[in-house]
DNA sequence: TAAAAATACTCCATAGGTATTTTAT
DNA sequence: ATAAAATACCTATGGAGTATTTTTA
């Protein structure tokens, strides 16, 4: 019969194709790992994996039979999850996912509220990309994650927590720094800066003005809004800046002009998703709640 | 970590409701199953089943685990049909059900069929009404089943492999036998003999002449369409005969008439259906095409 | 007091570890 | 010759059995 142990050892495997190294990942020696699948194989009556010298590869039986077992394995966690579900709200260990351009403005406040509204929560926090995020939600090693929501990713719920609208970063001389400010200007104004290529916050912003033409865009190697406008500050150009970042980032530089769009005012929408199956729904709609009220929308600051 | 025996004793014990009649199914000792449970309530950190001296049931945590468990024992049981899957066409075991209306005509040529082409095929046969095939279906006791589609059901997949027309058996006497026969004029038959409730027949031949006008109907506990037949030779009215059912219970009965109908006719399509999950698609084809074949249509014998 | 489940204990199957051999490049 | 996986052999964990006690209606 098959069991859980050797899901979780071909899904190692299927990770690593190597059976040392998907050893080291069970926390198990490679002869007993070898075992597992070796009896898996009689089990189910065909080759799981082709031995080469350089490692191991998954037979197309091999991996169909890993990507069900990677399903299970998650059933299974979802499953254990259930305990901690019908305990109290948001107890008990959860791991939660949150992209680079929310997480340092957004968790301070969140993990106080938290901490003092439910101290028998053991949060872990990953901070990542939102593609690397959806994968560890779907393969279980995420509870939730907190992201530019809609994802639209079959299998997961979202629930949208709070608007965050996107304010023009200008030089102090531009044109644009002294008027209301439209999101059509822009077509007509300094050339757009926005971080590199798989950062969340370029494809937000991007969508956010469709409209504006792509010749006149420029990426930075900047991983970080700091480095964006430093070159603003600069005259390079200018840039969007997402509201929930503004405590941090603003006023300090005499030579940054922050403005508000006029209506309609371009924003991201920050929310959680997770797992369809997760049966700790009450836990996350309660913990979107704590999210809306630690964003706190300090727009006075700007025009 | 909770391992899929202790599922398996969860689900035996939701089913039983009785710790020493779950460990008997599970074929093993009572004390063994009580610990396992009880290992589980300790690994979830919640009670799953309420002890009483009248047996046990189940709290809603211990519902919705027993829920879980299912649909994961499920998965692994369609994981262990992989193996078979990947290897030949139609070889191994295979739970195959039938809907009593269909069985006894469609099996022998079916049998015979599957014998030469797939000898090393494992069938297994259960003969039962529809509603028990689908639950079977779903809980992975069986892998396939032939019944009258659609049956709408999600997770399902089905394939329809012939129609069967219903053809009219009327008394020798009656008006209708020696005319070419509409459905409609039914209507003014003589009464409309049907099979007891649930028998999927009964709902099959009502579906296919909804313009029947339900007080008209007469229903009767047979369970065998022969019975039927019976009566209807006896004058006591009409019934709608399967075609697939000719060549057993045809012309017999000098006092009996059977006709088709003229168009549009009447009839009901024949299919198999399986778990969308299930890894033996090509399997079930090649099934379908099978039965196809071993649905004669032996139409000719009747006007 | 009777039925059901929990506890006590013993045993053994099997997963896992270490050491070593085989295999393929 | 080297790296990877398989084999051999031993150990120990834990699942299961029998016998018994506890619980509750």
């Amino acid at each position: 019969m098959i069991s859980l142990r050797q899901l979780r050892y071909l899904d190692a495997l299927a990770v690593t194709g190597h059976f040392g190294r998907a050893a080291e990942l069970a926390g198990i020696s490679q002869p007993a790992l070898s075992m597992q699948i070796r009896d898996m194989e009689i089990e189910l009556g065909g080759a799981l994996v082709e031995r080469k010298t350089s490692g191991a590869t998954l037979t197309p039986l091999g991996q169909e039979v890993a990507a069900r077992a990677r399903n299970i394995l998650v059933a299974i966690r979802d499953l254990q999850d259930l305990g901690h579900a019908h305990g109290g709200l948001l107890e008990g260990p959860l791991a939660l996912g949150v992209i680079p351009s929310v997480a340092p403005y957004l968790l301070p406040g969140l993990l106080a509220g938290l901490q003092e509204h439910h101290p028998r929560l053991k949060l872990t926090v990953r901070e990542s990309v939102t593609r690397r995020l959806v994968e560890e939600l779907a393969a279980g090693s995420l509870d939730a994650i907190i992201v530019s929501v809609p994802l639209g990713v079959e299998d997961f719920v979202e629930a949208a927590a709070f608007d965050d609208p996107f304010l023009l970063a200008a030089p102090a001389g531009s044109p644009l720094a002294d008027r209301p400010s439209v999101l059509t200007e822009l077509i007509e104004a300094d050339e757009l800066l926005l971080l590199e290529d798989g950062h969340c916050l370029r494809e937000q912003a991007l969508q956010a003005c469709h409209a504006i033409d792509q010749s006149r865009l420029r990426s930075f190697g900047a991983t970080s809004l700091s480095t964006l406008l430093q070159l603003v500050a600069a005259g390079q150009g200018v840039t969007l800046v997402p509201s929930i970042a503004l405590a941090s980032v603003a006023a300090a530089d005499p030579r940054l002009r922050l403005k508000r769009f006029a209506d309609p005012e371009p924003h991201r929408r920050i929310g959680l998703a997770w797992r369809k199956s997760s049966p700790r729904e009450q836990d996350f709609r309660a913990l979107v709640d704590l999210i809306r009220q630690a964003a706190p929308a300090r727009l006075e600051a700007v025009a």
